[in-house]
DNA sequence: AGGGGAATCAAACGTACGTTTGAAACGTTC
DNA sequence: GAACGTTTCAAACGTACGTTTGATTCCCCT
């Protein structure tokens, strides 16, 4: 049965949601998955394996989806603002309501991926995330020539602080809900602060990100 | 010798930012700090109250220290915009500069703990915080009259979200650098954006936060 | 009906975990 | 310098970890 499978990961994914990769035993999984010890290593071949089954599979639709929506977007003239961040930030809203309605908690995986720490994570997230920030800061640059590209790189990661920040907002767990029902809505009131932070008058001279 | 006691926390932290909680073992830091393991349970009691005291240790100053900056600024009159949210992130980026000199991994610290769970640490930094919260929400509604409550809820809840991000983006490893090395120019890139996401018209309408 | 690959299982592998213990070493005080 | 409380230490406590094993069960096939 490939349900053993599938259950493992269903419930692996909201444990490392809640407790993280080293806070949660594969014998927390099994147990919670009436599953078998040995089944993980049968179908995964170890603990890391099945975190990286996981997380790109929760990852990588949404930096697919973000290329998607960018590459509708027409890039022989110089694309709209609010188009270029919606390709951005819809994909990421959608992966919340989907997590959310499998678990709340769920959502917490991704932001805790990002902070988790530089081991295996770093370097998946970066391969995974290295296109979109290229293909991203190339379509911001044009809809903001007048932006350096420091400029535009540093604001753009104060998009990526909101964009993680809403996930994990979005597990119940104390945190303020800053993520709604409607999709829409949502949108357009990260549009209202990320296109505030894009356009915002510098004061500060040069931005610097190396 | 109380010499012991301070190796034990030094090594911990840089632990703790860099592999997390779950992932740093007793052995780990007592090993690198050059100690006897059942040091630890002597001066800590536990694992536990070992991170609770370096939690402390880094998180109280930066919430006292946005606290002190608060009550500088006259609360009889509307006070300035950038006046509130310098007192709101001096104190983070003073912080990031302190820790980083330390040891460029331990700003890590202070964003694994927002992420890492609901465990003790969301009971930790929420009643840290709430009092924090509180304060700033009051400055900021009569910074910003035309916004409803709601509305500076859900932004300053963006600015805290860059504000963890920048955390972790201190840290050397994988991720952009976006903190330099002189804090009025970094407090002065934050408040261009800052201000923008707190000043921004709303085409959304009513923004809600629970 | 029965042979065969895939899946499951109880059990054990060696290692590492947080914590405890009781004795040894230390520094201070009279 | 002997008695004292404080600190350090090697060693062991019981438990839990990720992984492996070998037998057993399941299900499909001709």
């Amino acid at each position: 049965m490939t349900d053993t499978k599938e259950r493992i990961i269903r419930t692996a994914e909201v444990l490392f949601a809640r407790d993280g990769y080293a806070g949660t035993s594969l014998r927390n999984i099994t147990d919670e998955a009436d599953v078998n010890v040995a089944a993980v290593n049968y179908h995964f071949g170890s603990k890391e394996n099945l975190l990286i089954e996981i997380l790109d599979r929760i990852v990588i639709p949404i930096n697919d989806d973000r290329l998607r929506l960018l590459g509708q977007i027409d890039q022989d003239e110089n694309p709209d603002l609010e188009q270029v961040l919606t390709a951005f930030l819809l994909p990421d809203l959608k992966s919340i309501h989907e997590l959310r309605e499998r678990d709340p908690a769920l959502t917490r995986f991704v932001s805790r991926m990002y902070t988790e720490g530089s081991e295996l994570m770093g370097q998946i997230m970066g391969r995974q995330f290295a296109e979109v920030q290229r293909r991203f800061y190339q379509a911001l640059g044009r809809a903001l020539p007048h932006l350096t590209a420091d400029d535009i790189a540093w604001r753009l990661h104060c998009v990526v602080g909101i964009v993680i920040y809403l996930f994990a907002s979005a597990a119940g767990t104390g945190m303020p809900k800053m993520v709604g029902q409607n999709i829409d809505e949502d949108l357009r009131k990260l549009l209202d602060i990320t296109v505030a932070i894009m356009t915002a008058p510098s004061q500060g001279g040069d931005a610097s990100v190396s």
